[in-house]
DNA sequence: GGCGTGTGGTTCAAATTCGAACCACGCCGT
DNA sequence: ACGGCGTGGTTCGAATTTGAACCACACGCC
C-alpha cells in the first residue's frame, strides 16, 4: 500500500458537499412525499420505474438493480405496495420462478397525484439552485461515477 | 398551484445521476468500511467529527446537526461506539443536561487505521473520477444546495 | 434422462432508523 | 423564590433495511 494521498481542501469540499447534500435532500424529499401522498421515497421510485415501462410491469430483479436496495428490501417494499393495492404481482409465464410487479390503476393514479409535488420539491431544492453549467457537470461527472460503480459490482 | 414544470432531459439526467451516485457510493463505502474496520459509515463519520475537535470531544447536539441522523439515531450510534470502547460520555460541567462524546485512545487508533482505506475508496470511486472542473462545480453547486437545506430546516 | 450449478425470490433474525413522547434541568420574568 | 417555557438527551415502539440461509426451478452437460 502506497502512501495515503489525503484529500486536499478542494477535494474535501466537494466530498463533504456531496455527502451532506445527498443526505439532507433524501431526508427532505422523504418527508415531503410521505406527508403529501403517504409514500416513502423508495416506494415512489418503484412506482416511477414501473410506470416507465410498457404495461407498467417489470421483473423483480430488474427493479432491484435499477434501484438501490437489496433484493430482500425490494420484496418487502413491493409487499407493502401490494397491501396498499398500488401494485400487483404476476408470475412470469416463461419462467415459473420469475415474478412481475405490475402497477395497478390505483397505483398509477396515486403516482400521478404525487408526482407534481415531488417534482416541484426536486426543482426547488436542487435543480433550480444549480446553474446550467453545474447541472451539466453533475450529470456528466456523477453519471460516470455511477457507471463505474455499476460496472464494478461484479 | 401553477402548471407543473417537469424536468427536461438534461435536468432529469442530473437528478438521476445524483440520486444513483449517492445511493451506490454510500452502500459501497459502507461495505468497505465495515469489512475493513468494522465501522459503519455513520460511526466513522462520528469519529471523524470528534477527532477534528480539540480534545476529541463534542456536544451531542453539535454532533447531531453536523451529521445527518435524527437525535435518537445519534444516541443509538454513540451507544454502540461506547460499548465498543471507542467513545466515552462525559457530562458537561457547566450544564448538567449536556453530554460530551469523547474520543478514546482506542477510538483514535481505530480511526487512524481505518482512514487510509476509506480515503482511498473515496478517491477511487468519486474524486479521481471527476475532472477538476466537475469537482469545483459539485463543490459549489451542492454546497449551495446544502446551505439552503440547512437554512430551510427551521 | 439425470445431475451439478446458477438464478429468482422469499424468509428470517438482527441491526438500524425515525418520530413522538418523555424527563430533567436551565432560563427568565415577576 | 416560583412557575412556565425552551432545550438537551434518552427511551419507546413501529417501520425499514440488510445479509445469510433457504426453496424451487431452469440450464447445460454428460
Amino acid at each position: 500500500m502506497a502512501e495515503t494521498r489525503w484529500l486536499d481542501p478542494s477535494e474535501m469540499r466537494a466530498w463533504k458537499a456531496f455527502l451532506a447534500a445527498g443526505a439532507l435532500l433524501n431526508r427532505r424529499l422523504d418527508q415531503q412525499l410521505k406527508e403529501d401522498s403517504g409514500l416513502s421515497h423508495a416506494q415512489y421510485e418503484i412506482l416511477v420505474r414501473l410506470s416507465a415501462h410498457p404495461d407498467g410491469e417489470l421483473r423483480m430483479t430488474e427493479l432491484a438493480d435499477a434501484l438501490i436496495n437489496s433484493k430482500s428490501g425490494l420484496t418487502y417494499q413491493v409487499g407493502q405496495l401490494e397491501k396498499a393495492g398500488l401494485v400487483r404481482r404476476r408470475s412470469c409465464p416463461s419462467d415459473v420462478r420469475g415474478v412481475f410487479a405490475v402497477l395497478t390503476e390505483a397505483g398509477r393514479e396515486l403516482l400521478e397525484r404525487a408526482a407534481p409535488g415531488h417534482v416541484a420539491a426536486v426543482r426547488e431544492l436542487l435543480i433550480d439552485v444549480l446553474t446550467p453549467e453545474q447541472r451539466e457537470a453533475i450529470a456528466d461527472g456523477l453519471g460516470e461515477v455511477t457507471r463505474r460503480l455499476r460496472a464494478g459490482s461484479a
